[in-house]
DNA sequence: TGGCTGTACTG
DNA sequence: CAGTACA
DNA sequence: GCCA
């Protein structure tokens, strides 16, 4: 049923639960690029399936000959099915081999990156526990212990995820990614109904500095800890005494602007400003809005904007135009990235005077990369840290530019070339998720 | 005990 | 280069 | 901080 990944877990691990082996090997995967020397690869695959994929294809060269897929064709790549003819990875997919099933639960745990469609959203049902660990997490943020926020992170997307509320220790154990000082944490949560170390850090004025603090866009748990010892303790402190970059400056400018959500419907109006804008000047560019608006959510911390043009691969100063364009119209007001030279472009915009200012980021790629921007483009950001680690699992590397084969640690193949995301998810042998299901 | 994603920009 | 950011 |  559902193919997870350690890292991002959703759900308690049902061992031996009904269904679980039967339709998790339902799974074919791009093992084309399976190479000898590729120690993980080779681990994987033999605990995944035990049959060989034929020594004497080269799967890559096979692919690559078949796959010319052109750069003027003009399908909307966003739905495109793959055309067999010209471009067939599934004759290069295995079957799984069912009776490899029990030795394969070590990695075959659970995976975000491909979570079961039929668990649907539900709602938290570990509220209590979850609030207390996000605390915990922000605060390791801040203070620059990033690992172990990460694994707060888990443990509250896992708590979030589950279908049962957590009323004991042994509940928490059963979730991955809930480990012995979590089950204390998650104890003492329940006993007292909080947590004394979150009751502690909440008036200790070097942790509620350093999250005023590391909210300023561009300052990071360096800048926040080199602030404090100098003895800053409040945003007028640093806009009086601190040394800025020009991004610190900005987002401390708007500090209280940028914290605020986003309503959808002014992602729409955003995004369609800056697509009649761009298209005015380029004919024939698509543009659309991803992150958490292409997920779907109500509210969105940014604006994302994707562009690439149909025609052209040379996408050289396209980008600068439409941001000096925007400029003009009094749509950006500061930029976080130099115009010049750039395809990835950061800043802050406002739909009309009066309205807050919001950050946007605008990303102008290549045509033959959109299926790889988008899907990056798209996130979220755990589901982005997924499927990459499932890739690197499979010996391939996974970027917003391209999938390629991973021959070492820094030898990497030419790109697969795939032209949607839904190829990208059939050649890790992964059950396609729509932008929606990937707002883990 | 080491890995936990991969890339681009700033200064 | 370290630091910060993006999903 | 968690996991293999």
């Amino acid at each position: 049923m559902v193919l997870e990944y350690e890292v991002e877990e959703r759900e308690i691990v049902r061992r031996g639960s009904e269904g679980d082996t039967k339709e998790a090997f339902d799974f074919s995967s791009k093992v084309t690029f399976y190479k000898k020397n590729a120690k993980e690869t080779q681990s994987l695959l033999s605990q995944v399936s035990s049959s060989q994929i034929t020594p004497s294809q080269d799967c890559k060269e096979i692919v690559e000959s078949q796959c010319k897929y052109s750069l003027e064709s003009d399908s909307d790549s966003e739905n495109a099915s793959i055309s067999p003819g010209k471009y067939d990875i599934s004759s290069y997919s295995f079957q799984l081999d069912p009776g490899q099933s029990k030795k394969q639960n070590i990695k075959r745990t659970y995976f975000a990156c491909q979570k079961n469609p039929e668990q649907l959203k539900t709602s938290n049902l570990n509220e209590h526990i979850t609030s207390i660990l996000e605390v915990l997490e922000k605060n390791s943020h801040s203070q620059g212990e990033k690992w172990r926020a990460f694994a707060y992170g888990k443990a509250i997307r896992v708590l979030k995820n589950a279908k049962f509320k957590v009323n004991s220790v042994e509940d928490a154990k059963k979730l991955h990614g809930i480990g012995l000082k979590i089950q204390e944490k998650i104890q003492e949560i329940l006993e007292t109904g909080q947590l004394r170390r979150v009751q502690l850090e909440s008036s200790d004025e070097r942790t509620v500095t350093f999250n005023l603090f590391s909210q300023v866009f561009g300052a990071g748990p360096a800048t926040v800890t080199k602030w404090y010892s100098q003895g800053f303790r409040t945003l007028e402190d640093l806009k009086q005494k601190a040394k800025l970059t020009y991004q610190q400056e900005i987002g401390l400018a708007y500090y209280e602007e940028l914290q605020q959500k986003i309503p959808r419907e002014e992602v729409t109006q955003i995004g369609k400003i800056v697509s009649d804008t761009a298209i005015a000047i380029v004919p024939g560019l698509k543009v659309v809005v991803c992150g958490s608006y292409r997920r779907g959510r109500q509210e969105c911390g940014d604006v994302d904007i994707l562009m690439t043009h149909k025609k052209t691969n040379c996408l050289t100063d396209l980008l600068p135009r439409i941001i000096q364009e925007l400029e003009k119209v009094h749509f950006l007001t500061d930029h976080l990235t130099k115009i010049e030279n750039t395809d990835k472009y950061m800043g802050v915009c406002q739909r009309a005077p009066g309205m807050p200012h919001r950050r946007i980021d605008i990303k102008l790629f290549p045509r033959h990369e959109w299926a790889c921007a988008l899907l990056y483009f798209t996130g979220s950001g755990h589901f982005n840290r997924s499927i990459r680690l499932w890739a690197r699992k499979l010996s391939m590397s996974l970027s917003e530019h391209a999938l390629v084969r991973r021959y070492s640690e820094t030898e990497k193949g030419e790109p697969v070339p795939v032209k949607s995301e839904q190829e990208i998810f059939q050649v890790l042998g992964l059950k396609y998720q729509a932008p929606e299901q990937r707002d883990i």
